[in-house]
RNA sequence: GGUCGCUUAGCUCAGCUGGUAGAGCGCUACGUUCACAUCGUAGAUGUCGCAGGUUCGAGUCCUGCAGCGACCACCA
């Protein structure tokens, strides 16, 4: 069936030469795929994620390692618990990302999206994402992804379509949809319109400009009044005088272009100072409209002058306050953001910086401009193009929100969805309690067109399939709106369009809902969010039950790893040259809860060193196991048991362990606690110390019965411990338990990707066996140590007098004999207490060690080394003390450099007097 | 402005429900015993940001302060 080929097996692991083949033979055994049946027929329990699906142009960097490595943990494990684990994958179509890629492309050949039109557009992008689209996908291979390929979706394919009208009809049914005219953020590049989450803040100094607004003349009295009224005020007021008499107000702005889009000036309705003005007028500047003043709440009495102009039409606030006081709104800007007709003419058709300097120049030759401070404040900017947003009054569809939060605030209150790291939860509560409409249409070609038509008889037709008549005239002229929707409209509804839904498939009910959400948080509201709250709204539960959000992949120097800052690694270029099993532990045994990666990418062997140094690791434990074992028939584990050494007890108790505690740990999403804790077990226990010990039972001289239970133990504890490690290191894993010999008559799994996940629960376990290798394995690191001291020859082999310790301890020394030779040169363990010359130390368990070294290094000449060593240290420390005498170092030289050399003083010291104590003793004892 | 988080060995970071400080990398010394030098053995290094408090006991809980960061909102 399998016949050992341990000699083939390299020294140094090339995961090139296995790791696609080990790929090509699970995609072949079918192993990634799930059908239905397996759930409805066979009865297993489903555990579902999906994807979050990157986008359709990406290619794959670090972030994507990190996110997928994760899932596939996750995945994998659960497939070796006997779960129809199912990870579906797939691609988003990125609105606006892909449409500016297909557009710079246009642009390079002095194109325009227009000059194409919509249909050609639209098809040019079509075929770019056919040909290029999916890249990531294949990428996901290299990195040992292990997604059913089968069933692969597009956010754009009809079926997902299908979905995505399904809700906008649904939602436009129920009043959820709405379209009006709001202030939205618009971006001026890719001139669409953008959700609230879409227009990121970014850090920016700016200025900010006083201006001053003459009052109308019918109002002087009002105005002197109020003037009056702000100096018995304890707040700055914004009334003054012009030189000719005349009265004005104060007031400020970041936007100066748009004061032009001014309609009123703003004061609150209790503030003392500007009572009197409430209702009179004012005139606006460079186009002598009178703007009225009002009173509204949203004006801050304790901020600047206490007195706010308004812009209605190119601010959210100020189009709030127009809603409560009747202001009117005055649009003065196209949505490529140039002054329109609305304004005077000499400011037409600017674009919004050459605006702002012409009215910039225009109010302080008019006198009107008095200052300008530098002002720090988060501006505005489109998440994939950076232009700065401008707000403005648009025509727009909306969802309406807070209807479709409720239950999914509720679902995070009542524990339905869980977050990992749980203080997410709050950030997801606050938003979902503050949550504000979602502007879900964009002025794309690219994405899914909104399914509503407009008649020229004034009827909305919104339906499921495209109409061809007016219900209401029966004419066929119908227009549909030519907006497409937000990508996310359409990612929200993943979890269940991947399934199949609307349609009521098998899919659906074997598959849904999910188990794990596994991304990043900066997506929790994009994303995360809006899937759970339309899970509730279409399903009437949550899409997934836990989310665990992990950290972001940074350099060395903090920063985000990312392609404006060159500071990227491809995680191709990791796998081509350290294998994907290296990218992956490295990633993983980093991946704590709640903490960012950080790879140096300047030092990208140094940075996935570990990974690399483990997987070899396992590739020369499996190869030393698999050249011991040779080719005869190894025993079950019950045959031999009576058979079982010390050892052996003590390696299965540590696997039985290993396989609770990684358990544990994958459970509540610990990966990094897992990989640590398997590390620590297959690296220290299993290759440090079973592997040295059982050496000299494996060989044809060995005594049968204990070779056959070393044998045994070997095979039971590779496979353990290759199962355990499969999930974060599945080809070399993989590849060695493909190779490993088996127990006679018990049945063996077809490949390790689908062997029983050992938990634990029912292992081998022997408290008593493991103390008592504890402290066999203190007494060979305690004689390690003396033999290090005193410099005791590696070749020399030694006595080692042991009195006191528990009972079972010196019997336990005697059966470690041939252990002990091995691992610390210990020939003979006495029992019998001794003095004279030699080293001395105490275990932990009470037991005493004594080491006579008359015989066995050369007294004389260990006094002599020892009196070199003093005396070499007292040269050095002459030095130091030299340069901490002399006043002229410890005053002109940095204090730290001073500091340094003290210290360096008190180590030198504290070395020597060690060492002479240690002279002391030879002496004593040679004498 | 609000909320949350972080500050532990030279570097990057673990440390879950309070009980004698850990890992990886790096560093030092020794080592070519036939799995592995991508190795082995041994070793050095920390007033756990600062100041208080609770406790028999605090890196771990509480309060304040400082520095850094994230998210949200945004005051014109």
């Amino acid at each position: 069936m399998r016949t050992p080929v341990s000699h083939e097996l390299a020294p140094r692991l090339d995961p090139g030469a296995i790791e696609p083949a080990r790929y090509r033979a699970w995609l072949e055994g079918g192993y990634f795929h799930v059908p239905a049946s397996a759930v409805l027929e066979e009865g297993r329990e489903p555990y579902v994620i999906v994807i979050p699906p990157p986008n359709v142009t990406a290619v794959l960097h670090m972030g994507h390692g990190l996110n997928n490595t994760v899932q596939d943990v996750l995945i994998r494990w659960r497939r070796m618990q006997g779960r129809a684990a199912l990870w579906v994958p797939g691609t988003d179509h990125a609105g606006i990302a892909t449409q500016n890629v297909v557009e710079r492309q246009l642009a390079a050949e002095g194109l325009h999206r227009e000059d194409l039109g919509r249909e050609a557009f639209v098809e040019r992008v079509w075929s770019f994402v056919n040909e290029t689209g999916g890249v990531i996908l294949d990428q996901l291979k290299a990195i040992g992804a292990s997604l059913d390929w089968e069933r692969t979706r597009f956010t754009l394919d009809p079926e997902l379509s299908r979905a995505v009208r399904e809700v906008f009809v649904h939602l436009y049914e129920k009043d959820l949809i709405y379209r009006g005219e709001y202030i939205i953020n618009w971006c001026p590049r890719c001139l669409t319109a953008l959700s609230n989450e879409e227009a990121e803040g970014a850090e920016s100094v700016g200025s900010l400009w006083h201006f001053r607004y003459p009052v109308a003349p019918e109002a002087q009295e009002a105005a002197e009044a109020a003037h009056r009224a702000s100096a018995e005020s304890d707040r700055p007021g914004a009334i003054g005088r012009f030189e000719d008499g005349r009265w004005y107000v104060t007031v400020s702005t970041t936007r100066p272009e748009t004061m032009l889009g001014d309609t009123g000036v703003a004061v609150h309705p209790d503030d003392e100072r500007y009572g009197a003005l409430v209702g009179a007028e004012v005139e606006l500047p460079l186009t002598g409209r009178r703007i009225p003043v009002v009173a509204d709440v949203h004006v801050d009495p304790s901020f600047g002058s206490g007195m706010v102009k308004v812009t209605p039409a190119h601010d959210i606030n100020d189009f709030e306050i127009a809603g409560r006081t009747g202001l009117e709104i005055l649009d003065v800007m196209n949505p490529d953001a140039t002054l329109n007709e609305e304004v005077p003419e000499r400011f037409r058709g600017l674009d919004r910086s050459e605006a702002r300097e012409r009215v910039l120049g225009a109010l302080d030759e008019a006198g009107l401009l008095v200052d300008r401070e530098e002002h720090t404040y988060s501006v505005p900017q489109c998440y994939r193009c950076d232009t700065v947003v401008e707000p403005r009054l648009s025509d727009q569809w909306f969802v309406r929100m807070e209807p479709l939060a409720q239950p999914a605030l509720a679902a995070a209150r009542d524990g339905s969805i869980s977050f990992t790291p749980a203080h997410w939860k709050r950030v997801y509560e606050h938003w979902m309690e503050n949550i504000r409409d979602w502007c879900i249409s964009r002025q794309l070609w690219w994405g899914h067109r909104i399914p509503v038509w407009y008649c020229s008889c004034g009827e909305v037709i919104v339906a499921r399939e495209d109409p061809d008549r007016c219900p209401q005239c029966g004419s066929t002229e119908l227009e549909q709106d030519p907006d497409v929707l937000d990508t996310w409209f359409s990612s929200q509804l993943w979890p269940f369009s991947v399934f199949g839904w609307p349609e009521e498939t098998d899919d659906l009910e074997a598959f849904y809902p999910g188990h794990a959400m596994v991304t990043a948080p900066e997506i929790l509201f994009f994303w995360v969010a809006r899937m759970v709250m339309m899970g509730y709204e279409f399903h009437g539960e949550a899409p997934f039950s836990q989310i665990y959000l992990h950290g972001t992949v940074r350099d060395a120097h903090g920063r985000k790893m990312s392609k404006s800052l060159g500071n990227g690694i491809d995680p191709l270029d990791v796998v081509e040259r350290f294998g994907a099993d290296a990218m992956r532990y490295t990633i993983v045994s980093q991946c704590a809860v709640g903490t960012d990666i950080s790879l140096d990418h300047e030092d990208v062997e140094g940075a996935f060193a570990n990974g690399r140094n483990f997987a070899n690791k396992i590739w020369n434990a499996g190869r030393f196991a698999l050249m011991s074992l040779g080719e005869e028939p190894v025993r079950p584990l019950e045959d031999v048991e009576g058979d079982l050494r010390l050892e052996d007890r003590w390696i299965l108790t540590r696997t039985t362990r290993a396989g609770r505690s990684a358990t544990r740990a994958l459970e509540r999403f610990r990966l990094h606690d897992a990989a640590e804790s398997l590390y620590h077990y297959f690296w220290g226990d299993v290759c440090d110390w079973y592997l040295e010990v059982v050496k000299g039972r494996l060989g044809p001289d060995a005594d049968p019965a204990s070779r056959e239970a070393a044998r045994s133990t070997l095979v039971t504890v590779l496979d353990r411990a290759l199962r355990l490690l499969h999930p974060v290191v599945p080809f070399v894993t993989a590849e060695l338990w493909s190779k490993l010999p088996w127990p006679d008559g018990l049945e063996r799994p077809d490949d390790l990707i689908i062997a029983p996940w050992p938990d634990g629960a029912d292992g081998f376990e022997d408290a008593d066996a493991e103390g008592r290798m504890d402290d066999v394995r203190a007494f060979v690191v305690e004689v390690r140590r003396l033999r290090k001291e005193y410099g005791i020859p590696e070749g020399q082999r030694i006595t080692v007098h042991v009195t006191g310790g528990p009972e079972s301890f010196t019997p336990a020394l005697e059966n470690q004999a041939t252990a002990l030779e091995r691992l610390a040169r210990v020939e003979r363990v006495d029992s019998v207490g001794a003095s004279g010359v030699g080293g001395h130390a105490v275990l932990e368990n009470g037991a005493e060690l004594f080491v006579p070294l008359e015989g066995v290094i050369d007294i004389a000449r260990e006094v002599e080394r020892l009196q070199d060593e003093i005396a070499r240290l007292d040269k050095q420390l002459e030095g130091t003390r030299a340069r901490l005498a002399n006043e002229k170092f410890t005053s002109n030289a940095p204090p730290e450099v001073v500091q340094k050399e003290r210290d360096k003083a008190a180590q030198l010291e504290e070395q020597e007097s060690k060492l002479r104590e240690k002279l002391e003793g030879l002496e004593a004892g040679a004498s």
